[in-house]
RNA sequence: GGAGGGGUUCCCGAGUGGCCAAAGGGAGCAGACUGUAAAUCUGUUGGCACCGCCUUCGAUGGUUCGAAUCCGUCCCCCUCCA
């Protein structure tokens, strides 16, 4: 096994549960949130600084990577890892985002997918084998299958064709895998329908993965229905394997992803709300490029020990921003991904110490939107 | 002193009789962002009693049904020649 998970702490009132996550590279504390690194670099910040923040796990794309510098010149300078730096566990998606994301540039058959660059406009067909050979290449510790991310709304017919496919998909890819330090997750899709999304988790926990991604929610539908598929998918999925909720990670969220039993969680979010210059804050979101932080000479939150919030004011960060210089996305990307991975730490302790209902409550009181 | 060019809405800059409250860019203000084609994208930016009216294109006076656009005078800036 390349891969296993442990449980600490089963919450007594919810699915909620914390484990630990045990990979060549060292041990994943969950519930976990992993930083989104797409082009092998979580935009704006260093491995060292991750490490600071506390980031345990990190996400990279197999797309991405693959289209450049490519997977071969990852292998050649000795995987992910030894590229760049990072020495902790890392996560590859397989290019099943980017079939939605990228869906002007693509066309899905029976085999693959056709990509169609956003580089220089050449063809490259994405079969499982493919994604599979891309993955082992690049050398992440964890490896998701390659699936069909379906967009929302759809109509049920598209949404069922998408996951007997993802299914399909996912039988190829576990048939050609066989990297011997890679663990490789199946992914669930469904869109949210409640009878696919039990098929699916049923239909991909029966192939036997190790750990099981839930995809294709948080693409535009109501968080009300994302937290009912989930009530629908978590029961169909062995208690001694990793669920890892795909894409999602605005703060009230992962709480409720975390209270239905979700053990990992990678969004773009807060990387990309930094750069937009937005952060995270207990209350919701500050806008910090907005005028009334001009003359505020407050820490973005006054509760935060992160190196933004230890140093800087707002109106500082605020120039920063306004005068589009790097530091300033920089501090408040540092200070999502601060936020983000504390908060998980304070849920993990909320379960380990029996009080997580309590933790979601005062969450909630607070907790704006 | 002579010759030429120019002054446009916060800034740069297009417009040379009506379709002009005036292109485009910048700056400003606001919104969006959930397995990253994103330091991106969208909206907005004279006033108001806002499907209409008022004020604005250096100043002022004219021509005209109608002027940022044409004419007179004045003010200011730039280039070249003395």
């Amino acid at each position: 096994m390349t891969i296993s998970y442990s449980l600490r702490m089963q919450d007594e009132k919810t699915p909620a549960r914390a484990g630990i996550l045990h990979t060549t590279r060292g041990d994943v504390n969950t519930p976990v949130f992993m930083p989104v690194g797409t082009c092998a670099s979580v935009k704006t910040v260093s491995p060292h600084e991750l490490k600071e923040l506390g980031a345990e796990i990190i996400l990279s794309n197999t797309y991405h990577l693959y289209l450049r510098p490519s997977h071969e010149l990852v292998s050649e300078m000795g995987g992910l890892h030894n590229f760049m730096n990072w020495d902790r566990p890392i996560l590859t998606d397989s290019g099943g985002f980017q079939v939605f994301s990228l869906a002007d540039l693509r066309k899905i058959k029976e085999d693959g997918v056709v990509f169609r660059s956003h580089l220089d406009g050449s063809s490259h067909l994405f079969t499982p084998e493919r994604v599979m050979e891309i993955e082992m290449a690049l050398g992440a510790d964890i490896a998701m299958a390659f699936d069909e991310c379906a967009p929302w709304p759809i109509e049920p017919k598209k949404v069922e064709e998408a996951m007997l496919r993802t299914h399909a998909w996912a039988k190829r890819c576990k048939d050609f895998h066989n990297h011997p330090r890679q663990a490789l997750f199946g992914i669930i899709q469904g869109g949210t329908i409640k009878e696919y999304r039990i098929a699916s988790a049923r239909a991909i926990a029966e192939m036997g993965f190790p750990g099981f991604g839930i995809g294709g929610l948080s693409v535009g539908e109501p968080k009300p229905l994302m937290y009912e598929m989930l009530d629908y998918v978590i029961p169909q999925l062995p208690a001694e394997k990793p669920r890892y909720l795909m894409g999602v990670g605005s703060p009230d969220c992962l709480v409720e992803g975390v209270a239905r039993g979700v053990d990992m969680f990678d969004c773009v979010l807060p990387t990309r709300i930094a750069r937009n210059g937005t952060v995270m804050v207990p209350e919701g979101k500050l806008v910090i490029r907005n005028a009334e932080y001009a003359r505020d000479p407050r820490p973005i939150d006054s509760r935060c020990g992160c190196y933004a919030c230890k140093n800087f004011s707002r109106a500082y960060i605020r120039h920063l921003i306004k005068a589009n210089e790097v530091l300033g996305i920089r501090l408040t990307t540092i200070h999502n991904l601060y936020y983000l991975i504390h908060l998980m730490q304070d849920i993990r302790q909320a379960i380990l110490e029996g009080r997580f209902s309590e933790f979601r409550k005062d969450f909630w009181k607070v907790w704006k939107g």
